[in-house]
DNA sequence: GTGGTCTAGACCACA
DNA sequence: GTGGTCTAGACCACT
């Protein structure tokens, strides 16, 4: 029984995912980290299973105090999006899609077009929504 | 109730600017009806010399304290950007909102990434919502 | 336009919902909170729109920190069971069933055999947990 | 990977107890397994001399770490409810557990209140539950 | 006056 | 070592 060796084998424990805090935006902290999370997730860099970095870890890094991480964990483990275990760590959840096509296409379409008028109510086009998405996407992929 | 003056004889004056206020936003009511409105007048749906809606009307059909609407107004009018005369109503004042495309830009990034990590609490990843929104375009467009 | 009176007619303005922390249940003081208005909701003590006790009211009435009413107020409204308004106050949500009988019902039925499994496991059995259901019910509406 | 004594050779043994560990409950994994085990006890599913699930195998079955349930095991064979016999596995021991109807019913009150505000948060009421857990009961009797 | 955010620091529980 | 809870107290933002 190989002890040690096969301990440190775990070369994708834990996923940087370089969250950058401005304290300027008027954005809390803690909901800037929900939100590169989130983001995270959306565009693949955080799949399910996938350890965060540790509350205290990634206070140190952010400079922030530990419970600020700490609330921003725990909001996104209430909505769902990742599970903490006690003494162990943060995952991201597995996603129990038990949605069918059809269905994912109804709730996509929703938001979809809940965000599209939103949009437009500041002025903005379909087609300005997509420019900025694809080139927002490109970025995230270099 | 009619008090004072009756507001429906200048319904026919007073744009209809379509604001619509996302409780989930974070972003405070009335910033969002500050930034509603200049979006309008930089892209010209709002002109010098229109009229704005009534503060209480507005309320009303927005469903929040007049006093949120109130300060909405009464901060553009700081920057100028509208002027109450009392009595008779706000309107758009001659100055021109210059609103520059990084602003324009600036405004969009915060209202896509906060639904791209909307969406991400969903499943969605960027690549759904940007097939999505492609068809729904074309859809529009037939 | 009567100014005073009117606002001051509102004598369901914040239902008291007596609240008691146990120090030692083990539970945390901010969860027994949830626990205790989720169970109001439930028995129909608090219904949509009732305003729950101000934060820190709720504080010095429990001797406890701000910090820990905030805590169990932001987590109830993460779930969606209620709403805070800045400068005003915490409501209750309105609840947007838009849940078909059917659906409803499927819910509930996944639900219940969640629990009765897991009361299982613990020895109990259907007819345990009705009986104490009842009795917990009756001893509410005394 | 064998390891030491086969675990298989004794599998007809050990009693199957069940035991369903809820992730969301709040209570630790180690205490739900003990309060498992005690509760098997008490209503004579495990009698004296009845062995457990190895560590490993239980731990397995239940997919924690098996510090976990080494842990509860632990716990059990301090209050004298088991005894380990090293190279053996672990067993229920002749002190009897004697769980009064007091203790019964709070654990029977805990389960409840937390399944009655969980429901809660999807809208049931308790009538609700009553209701469907009434004709759910009638039902398993036909 | 309402709720919201953040810090600093202590102590506990789980693995 | 991990995450979880709670306090005390400061300061901000909205009505």
């Amino acid at each position: 029984m190989n002890v040690g060796v096969s301990e440190s084998s775990m070369a994708d424990k834990s996923k940087t995912i370089n969250i950058a805090l401005d304290p300027t935006s008027g954005i809390p902290f803690y909901r800037q980290i929900i939100l590169q999370i989130e983001m995270a997730m959306a565009d693949g860099r955080l799949k399910p299973g996938n350890q965060l970095p540790t509350v205290r870890g990634l206070a140190v890094e952010l400079r922030v105090n530990p419970n600020t991480v700490a609330r921003a964990y725990n909001e996104l483990e209430i909505r769902g999006l990742v599970s903490s275990q006690h003494g162990t760590g943060t995952f991201i959840s597995d996603r129990e899609v038990e949605m069918s096509e059809v269905e994912r296409e109804e709730v996509l379409s929703q938001l979809v077009r809940g965000f599209v008028s939103q949009a437009a109510s500041y002025g903005f086009t379909v087609d300005d929504i997509i420019r900025y998405l694809t080139d927002y996407h490109e970025e995230g992929r270099k």
